[in-house]
RNA sequence: GGCGAUGUAGCUCAGCUGGUGAGAGCACACGGCUCAUAUCCGUGGUGUCCGGGGUUCAAGUCCCUGCAUCGCCA
């Protein structure tokens, strides 16, 4: 069995962040996991580097487009490994074997006719990179770009993808696991249950040249999807490599949500033009939102994995990501979230289990994991969950199902756990004639960690290393095993020695307002109320239950007077239906006489306060600019007092 | 506007083809242990299973409807 796994290739108009660690990560999680099954993996990824939007850029920054893609590619390039990336091969859209390729296929297409010319005319948003229909206008202008699209009319040629519509359909209604999780499969179904259109494949000269010419056409240029879904035949040496032989029947495409078109309708019919299998797999991935907000430039909360990797460490980032997604879902990033995770699972039930085991038989056996003699029951019970934690895992795995399969891995760690309260080795090392007892319990806890150490070494390699290291393999023997030998009980050596070694994990400290952190585990008291505090003003954000509490009524003033020895404050008295009285600071900026009458808002549930000697039962609320105006708020319209404001 | 998904404990979510008193992790409270990274173990939930109607001996689980959120399409 082979495995061919890819992510897409990255355009190179953006510096790499969160959402590409997430897909790489996740593609290189799961070729480690397969290749640790014993299987013949092929791991691509690498950058797209045509259209429109790389000119422009190489343009803005007073380059040409070939330098300006080299220096986003590298950087894409050199985010992986520091993130223990480790992928087989990295193409770019601008190597030559693929240009070359591209074209080979475009000159293929089009001699047995899926290639003709048409003519197109619409209106054009430079922004998108497409035509844009009437209906998508807003006010005339693009709605993502806010620009005015140009009205152009061009000759193009266009590949014919509605020929291969019901073969489409019927092959995804087949094959259930074609592209998955099942929403995804139900909204390409969804799509093609209208008719299909013919996809433009070129983009004139005139208006663009960063791209492959067309073969039969020299005043064209590729469209940079019909260009860049070829990379995933081009990486492994199509048409008649063995790598290609090899791996293209294995093929699996990794991808997030947003391209879910090109890679599940252009592409599979592109194949077909070709004469090729369709790929094997398609597995759509969600969105990792920030703090409950998109991830976006405009907002500038863009995570990037290189900051991530600084602040947290490489295996604590995977684990992170791969545990807390639900494959095919959206997800939530945030500090808080990933410090939890790092405290919770990483530092108190793995990285703790670890260090007890290991110091006990560092103490207990002199760092010699002993012998075990005979099965208790919690024995057997331990031993039975760790060798079913293996197949679960697996099957997980398998699945995309990966938080899943690391639940399965923290039960054990839990139940690892509880072994050791309940056998309580400890107390067995005062009792020599307990010394059976006792080294059955440091051995089978010195087991079940082996086969931790490798269900969690696809997720965490540093980790799983570190692990091994410490239970006494070389690092050799160590990459030697696999999930298909190695994962029966007893298999440890007894009389292997360990090596004490640092914690795996420290504890952190949630992160402060200003944003710094200690990421070095200093000790503190866990979660007080007052850090919740530190960590909502770091968010900066109030729930919507937060905002509730509060409660905002419109107020209408039915008396003011100025209040004696004060030169700040009005004593008013309102309706909001019933009569109360208020302090407000306003009166350098209103005079009693003007305010009655008026409307404003108030905070009605302000804990009553005494200001000069009279109790204000809330507040008025007002604006107040940087030269120190203020204005008081009031509703646009009159409305009847008390009204909730909300 | 059309199609679809989701709505379960403070938070994140499990709950398969309807059937014993509705679950897990985190958070919180109390108790226990001391091998361990102030960690670990145990105990603790009066949750309108979004609202309303219906099918059934029986519904979080099926049907209809309303609301909310999200996605795709137009």
């Amino acid at each position: 069995m082979s495995l061919y796994i890819t992510t897409p290739i990255y355009y190179v108009n953006a510096q790499p962040h969160l959402g590409h660690a997430y897909t790489t990560i996740v593609a290189d999680t799961f070729s480690r996991f397969r290749k640790l099954c014993k299987e013949d993996v092929r791991f691509q990824t690498g950058t797209d580097e045509h259209g429109d939007k790389v000119a422009e850029a190489a343009q803005a920054a007073g380059i040409a487009p070939k330098e300006y893609a080299d220096r986003i590619s590298a950087m894409f390039r050199e985010a992986w490994p520091p993130l223990s990336i480790k992928p087989d091969t990295f193409i770019r859209t601008t190597d030559e074997d693929h240009i070359r390729t591209v074209q080979e296929i475009l000159q293929k297409v089009y001699d047995q006719g899926d290639i003709y010319l048409g003519s197109y005319s619409g209106l054009y948003c430079r922004g998108c990179e497409r035509f844009l229909t009437d209906k998508e206008l807003v006010e005339g202008k693009c709605p993502d770009h806010q620009t005015t699209p140009t009205p152009i009319s061009e000759s193009n040629y266009f590949f014919r993808m509605s020929k291969y519509q019901d073969w489409l359909i019927d092959h995804i209604k087949r094959n259930p696991s074609f592209i998955t999780p099942e929403r995804y499969r139900n909204e390409v179904l969804s799509f093609l249950s209208e008719p299909l259109e013919d996809l433009c494949i070129s983009r004139p000269k005139s208006r663009l040249t960063w791209g492959i010419s067309l073969p039969f056409d020299d005043d064209f240029v590729t469209y940079v999807w019909f260009d860049a879904l070829i990379n995933y035949l081009t990486g492994i040496g199509y048409p008649d490599s063995d790598e290609f032989r090899r791996y293209w029947d294995a093929a699996a495409h990794i991808i997030a949500k947003d391209i879910l078109k090109p890679h599940a309708i252009y592409w599979p019919t592109m194949l077909k033009s070709i004469g090729l299998p369709p790929y094997k797999h398609l597995h759509v991935h969600g969105y990792w939102n920030i703090n409950e907000a998109k991830m976006s430039k405009s907002i500038g909360n863009v995570v990037r994995p290189e900051t991530l990797r600084q602040d947290y460490g490489v295996d604590t980032v995977r684990y992170f990501l791969m545990r807390e997604m639900s494959f095919g879902l959206d997800a939530s990033f945030s500090d808080e979230s990933i410090i939890a995770r790092q405290n919770s699972d990483l530092a108190n039930d793995l990285g703790n289990l670890f260090s007890r085991s290991l110091t006990m038989i560092n103490k207990f056996t002199d760092g010699l994991i002993p012998a075990p003699a005979g099965l208790s029951r919690e024995d057997k019970e331990l031993a039975e969950a760790a060798v079913n934690m293996v197949n679960e895992y697996t099957d997980q795995m398998n699945s995309f199902a990966f938080n899943r399969a690391l639940q399965a891995v923290w039960a054990v760690i839990s139940l690892a756990n509880k072994y050791i309260v309940t056998t309580e080795p400890w107390v067995l090392a005062k009792d020599k004639t307990k010394a059976d007892r006792l080294n059955t319990v440091l051995y089978n806890l010195a087991e079940t960690l082996r086969l931790i150490t490798l269900v969690l070494s696809p997720v965490m390699p540093e980790t799983g290393l570190k692990m091994a290291l410490a239970l006494g393999n070389t690092e050799a023997e160590f990459n030697n095993q696999n999930l298909i030998d190695h994962c029966a009980w007893g298999l440890t050596a007894s009389g292997m020695k360990i090596k004490l070694g640092d914690s795996l994990f420290p504890r952190l400290e949630k992160k402060s307002k200003t944003g710094s952190k200690d990421s070095k585990g200093k000790k503190k008291e866990k979660g007080s109320p007052e850090d919740k505090k530190n960590a909502d003003n770091a968010a900066n954000l109030v729930s919507f239950d937060d905002f509730k509490k509060l409660d905002l009524r419109v107020a209408e003033i039915k008396a003011a007077e100025k209040i004696k020895k004060s030169e700040r404050l009005l004593k008013l008295t309102v309706t909001a239906p019933e009569e109360r009285t208020l302090v407000a600071g306003i009166a350098e900026y209103y005079q009693p006489e003007e305010l009655v009458g008026r409307q404003v808002i108030m905070v009605a549930n302000l804990k009553p306060v005494k200001l000069m000697g009279v109790t204000s039962h809330g507040m008025v609320l007002a604006a107040r600019d940087e030269q120190g105006r203020l204005t008081l708020t009031s509703p646009g319209e009159e409305i009847s007092p008390g009204s909730k404001v909300s």
